[in-house]
DNA sequence: CATTTTCGTTGGATCGATTCAAATTTTGCT
DNA sequence: AGCAAAATTTGAATCGATCCAACGAAAATG
C-alpha cells in the first residue's frame, strides 16, 4: 500500500478546518494550543472538522516561525555522521549531551557533511537555537560557519588561541603532563610520541618546525606538556621521536613501525588518545612485545574501552560527558557570559604502565 | 566574555539589510540564494550591509515556511536519547541511517522522552520530513503519535499486525526457527529461552496465556519460531522455560538463575537478543560453567560486539545497517508504495554453541 | 433595569523569508 | 537615434501558524 500518509497531497491547514468548522482561524487554533479557553461545543465541531478532514494538528513550520525557539540544538562536525555513532569519544560525549537536553526536554540536530559546500549550507540552514561544534578535523572551518549564524555556539576540545570563541576544554598542556610524569617516576627515560594531527593531511615524524606551525593548538599543547616534563628529568627531547598519526588505525600502525625500527626503541609511549593507544596496544601484542613488562603505553581521553582492553589502558581522563553537558547548558542559557571554560583531568593507572624492565 | 552572539537582541532581518541598502527585499533576498542574477555593484552593497549590520544570512526559519520541506528525517523512540548512542543495536542502526542521509544531504533530528506527555509534544512539533520510529518498548503508541502527524514514517524492527503501518523488520519466526535448528542438530534437547519483553514493565517466567496475550508481536514470533523447531524434533516444549526479560542486566541475570535453580538445567539457551546473550555469557562464566561445553547459547541481531565476545557469539544476524538505510530511503521517497519489508537473516556459527556435552 | 464583569470569539498584524509576474533599466543592433 | 531583446529590480502574494486588542453576548451586580 502507499505510504498511507498522502490522500494526494495535503493541503489542509488550520485554516481550512477553521473555515470547515465556521470559526475564525483564532479560534481554531485556540483549540489546540490552548483548548480550555475555547467553549466545549465550538471545540468539538473543530475537532471533527480537523478529523474529518484529516488535519495533522498545527504544523510545527508555521509555528516556529511565531515562536522563533526550535527547542534544539544542532551537534556539528565535519566527519561523516556516523562519527557520532562509530567514535567513543563522540559516544560519550553525545551521551552527555543527551541527557542535558532530555533533562530540558530540548532535541538533538545532527549537522555534518563530507565536502564542505554541503557543510557550509547544512549548518547555514540548520533549525536550531545554537551549535555544539565537535573541533577535530577541520575545526577552524566549522567555528567560522558556526559564527556566521549568529547563534550561541560552543566549541568543544579546542584549544584554538582566539580568545573570541567559547570553547570547553581541558588543560591539555597539563594533563600530558601527567601522564609523561607518571612514566618517568616509573624509570622511563627513553619514550616516544604518538601524536594527533598537528596540521591536516598529514602524517609522520614531525620537525620541531611542524610543530610550531601546528594547524591544532590543543595537539601542539599536549606534545609540549610531554615534552616539558620529559625534560624536567634532564631526557633530550629532541631525541624523542614525534609521530603524527591521522588518529586512525593505519597511520598509527605506520608510526609504531617506524618508531621500533630503531636501534633503540622506547620503553614507553605517549598516545595523544585512547584510539592510539589500544592500536598501540594491539600492534605491540601482535609484535610480541608485552605490555607494560617491554614498553608501557599510556593514553589520553579515558573512554570506556580503555578499561576493557587487554591489558587495561593507562590514561588522562577527560570528564567527557560532563563536557558535553556543559555544553548544552551554555548554549540553552546563553545569557551570562559563557567564554572558555577548562575541566581537570584525571591520570588512570591501569595494566598497561609500569616500570621499564631491567 | 558574553555569549558574543548577541549585541543585544537580533532584531536584523533580511528586510532590514533591504533598505539599509536601498534595494528591495526580493533583491536582497537574491543576494543570499542566486547571487548570479544580481548586478555585482548592488550585490557587493547588499553584502556589504548585511556585514555591517551584523546579519546571519536568512533565517532558515523563514526560508522553511516558504520551501516546505525541511530537509532532515526524525527517528523516534520512547527511550531517553542517550540510547542512540549506548545501545549497540540502535548504533548500528543509526550508522544506516547516517550513511543513507549523508548520502542524500539529509540531516537527522533526534527525538525522544522520559514521558509520554513530553514525548507526544516532541513529535508534535518536530520539525522533520517523516519519522523513523524505533519500536522498543512502547512502540505502539509511537507509532499512533507518529502516525497522527501525517508525515511519512516507518517502524523498525516491528511486527504489529496492523498491516496499515509502513515497517521493515525481518522474519522473526524464521530467524528464530534457524537458531533452534542449529541447537537441535547440534544434538541438544534441554532448553531455555531468555526472552524480550512480551508486554511492558514485566519480567519472569512467562505462561502461555501471557505469550497469547503479547504486546510485541516480535517476540511471541521469536518465541513462536524457536518451539515450532523444537518441537518438530519431538521436545515437550511446555517444559521450556521462557523468561521474559527487560533486555537488560539485571533481568537476565535474574532469568539465568531462575532457570538453573532447576535440577534438570539447559544445555542450550536461545536468546532474543545478543545483548542477553552477552550478559548470559558473562554470567555463566563467572558461573564456572563453559560455553559451549557446558551450555551453548544463541543470541540474536548481530551486533559487532557478538563478534568479540568470550568465546565470540553463535548468533541470527539481521541486516541492522541496510534496514536503517531503507527506511530513509524509504521516508525521503515516500511517493511510491513502501509496505512493509521484510529482510532476510543468517545463521552466523561462532564458538559459542557447540554439541552437548556427553 | 442599567451597569459592570466575565467569557468567547473575531480578524488583523506578525514572524522572516521566497517567488514570480510585471515594471524598469541596459544592452545590442541597425 | 530608435527599437527590440536581455538583464535587473520591484513589490505584492504566500507559506502556516500565533498573538492580541477589540468586540459582542451572557452573567453578575447594584
Amino acid at each position: 500500500m502507499a505510504s498511507l500518509t498522502a490522500g494526494n497531497r495535503r493541503p489542509v491547514r488550520l485554516a481550512d478546518i477553521a473555515k470547515a468548522a465556521g470559526v475564525s482561524h483564532g479560534t481554531a487554533s485556540n483549540v489546540f494550543s490552548r483548548p480550555e479557553i475555547v467553549r466545549e461545543e465550538v471545540r468539538d465541531r473543530v475537532r471533527a472538522a480537523a478529523e474529518a478532514m484529516g488535519y495533522g494538528g498545527p504544523d510545527p513550520k508555521g509555528r516556529l516561525l511565531r515562536a522563533g525557539k526550535v527547542n534544539a540544538i544542532g551537534v556539528a562536525t565535519a566527519e561523516p555522521l556516523s562519527y557520532f555513532f562509530d567514535d567513543p569519544f563522540a559516544r560519550v560525549m553525545m551521551a552527555g549531551i543527551s541527557q542535558a537536553c532530555d533533562a530540558t526536554g530540548a532535541g538533538i540536530s545532527l549537522v555534518s557533511a563530507a565536502n564542505n559546500e554541503q557543510l557550509a549550507w547544512n549548518i547555514q540552514s540548520a533549525l536550531v537555537d545554537g551549535f555544539i561544534v565537535f573541533c577535530i578535523e577541520g575545526g577552524s572551518r566549522l567555528v567560522e560557519l558556526a559564527r556566521e549564524r549568529k547563534l550561541p555556539f560552543v566549541a568543544l576540545d579546542l584549544d584554538s588561541e582566539d580568545g573570541s570563541v567559547a570553547a570547553i576544554g581541558v588543560d591539555n598542556i597539563a594533563g600530558a603532563g601527567m601522564a609523561a610524569r607518571h612514566l618517568t617516576d616509573l624509570g622511563h627515560r627513553r619514550f616516544a610520541v604518538l601524536a594527533l594531527p598537528f596540521a591536516d593531511d598529514r602524517t609522520g615524524l614531525v620537525s620541531a618546525e611542524q610543530v610550531r606551525q601546528a594547524t591544532y593548538a590543543g595537539t601542539r599543547d599536549r606534545l609540549t606538556g610531554y615534552l616539558r616534563e620529559l625534560s624536567r628529568v634532564g631526557i633530550d627531547t629532541s631525541k624523542v621521536s614525534v609521530y603524527e598519526t591521522a588518529n586512525d588505525v593505519a597511520s598509527t600502525k605506520a608510526g609504531l613501525e617506524t618508531i621500533f625500527a630503531s636501534d633503540a626503541p622506547p620503553t614507553a609511549i605517549l598516545a595523544m588518545s585512547d584510539r592510539i593507544a589500544l592500536v598501540a596496544l594491539e600492534w605491540l601484542s601482535a609484535r610480541g612485545l608485552n605490555v607494560p613488562d617491554d614498553v608501557s603505553v599510556v593514553g589520553f581521553d579515558g573512554v570506556p574501552e580503555a578499561a576493557v582492553s587487554e591489558p587495561p589502558l593507562t590514561t588522562i581522563a577527560q570528564p567527557i560527558a560532563e563536557m558535553g553537558r556543559l555544553a548544552v547548558r551554555a548554549i540553552l542559557e546563553s545569557d551570562g557570559p559563557v567564554s572558555r571554560q577548562q575541566l581537570p583531568v584525571e591520570l588512570i593507572v591501569r595494566g598497561s604502565s609500569g616500570p621499564p624492565r631491567g
